[in-house]
DNA sequence: CTGATTTTTTAACGAAGTTTGCACAAAAAA
DNA sequence: TTTTTTGTGCAAACTTCGTTAAAAAATCAG
């Protein structure tokens, strides 16, 4: 298997490092740049298969390199941004961005993006895509953003639907309240822990008598997990 | 059981009382410092759980001390800026603030700040590994927060799973009441240590029978171990 | 842009579950 | 026996949870 190669426009080396190492531990081949100029040099000569870009950068922003790295290749590129950053989504996704990662980065979270979005550029079908949750008698899919219940289209708005995305793809797992404002919400979000329970109320009624083999379940002190029963 | 405790660092009194009087009425523990070196000299003092900081202070501004502070902890810091100032977001970010809020302040989005900020902090750590403890037939696992007795999943409230597992991951390792209430209710829990003996009890009662080959045993004038037999 | 509709968030309160303090009984050492 | 330590039952205090309703925010259609 050919090593496929990554390269890390990140100017905080702490974290750039901490990134190298992993994907290394991965057998990845990685190389970092630390400005944007760099960035940019080593794009051209490294040819990587995949970009983690930060937004903020010396001399000249992400949102440039990706840009100027868009004018001429069509490498994925994944986006990671400082929490406070003023930070946008659809530009992101208008210059061409694939992902996007709020900081800080967890190197778990990261390896799933880069995998999901090297499937997602390397199978030419765009429909093709393994962003789908299924269990019996479920599938969540946050690309569609659609849920299907026994087969079946269920409306559901994109909170619900985010929520459950995360729980049902960290089954068996617990997470606090806290812990999900993180994840589902984002790194920024203000707000009361009780909305997580609003929310899981919500999705509890939705999928209620759908399956005897899951449940989403209150873990009383602690949170809730999305739970496979034997 | 809200004990964390805030320091605020704020030359403008009226400010610094609204703030203190604030949080206080939410059950926070907090403290005033008025400039630069007092500010320093009181994290030191106080050890406090997060810090809001002014930028502009007398003696020393709050970038040095922003500095002064990240030589020797990463404590969360949200700066507060007069409108107006001088403020580079960036230069924040760079020396570790964790937020920002421009004057002038409101109290409810400052506990939301607060609350986010402290979330955050707390949720760096989970990552780790399932760590999950096992016996014949006893399975403890913190992450699925789930006590299992002979292959069965047996409801169990938090705190003595954690008790549970603490022990267990000692194993033949005897700890005194105290211990017991500082590693597994914190260290700066208050309370009767007969509070211990009403949760080994309970838990004697769930693990009754299970297992021959270890026993949760009280060791007279001491305390307790989760002992291994054989 | 405006008003209607949907989604999300907040707030409140009762219900359910947990933890704790206390009193006293039982057990172990002295 | 006396003293000390531990076990247990119970009720009170406390936390957390589920649910509802209403406010706020976002989205959508015209």
């Amino acid at each position: 298997m050919m090593d496929t190669k990554i390269l890390v426009i990140e100017d905080e080396i702490a974290l750039s490092d901490a990134i190298k190492t992993h994907f290394e531990s991965e057998g990845y081949d990685v190389k970092v740049a630390f400005d944007g100029p760099e960035g940019i040099t080593f794009f051209k000569m490294y040819d990587p298969d995949i970009i983690i870009l930060d937004i903020t950068l010396p001399k000249k922003d992400g949102w440039q390199v990706c840009r100027e790295i868009r004018e001429n290749s069509s490498k994925p590129i994944i986006i990671t941004s400082i929490k406070g950053d003023v930070f946008d989504k659809v530009l992101g996704l208008e210059l061409g961005a694939d992902d996007y990662m709020v900081k800080p980065i967890d190197n778990k979270e990261l390896s799933a993006r880069v995998k999901a979005v090297l499937r997602r550029c390397q199978s030419q079908t765009p429909q093709a895509d393994d962003e789908v949750i299924r269990f019996e008698n479920i599938e969540v899919s946050l690309q569609k953003y659609e849920l299907k219940l026994r087969g079946r289209s269920v409306d559901i708005p994109p909170k619900e639907l985010e929520l459950l995305y995360f729980l049902a793809s960290n089954y068996n797992r617990v997470f606090t309240r806290d812990q999900l404002l993180d994840k589902v919400w984002g790194f920024d979000y203000l707000g009361d822990s009780r909305t997580v329970d609003v929310h899981i109320k919500r999705l509890r009624e939705k999928l209620e008598g759908t399956s005897e083999k899951w449940v989403i379940k209150t873990v009383w002190g602690v949170g809730y997990k999305f739970e496979l029963l034997g």
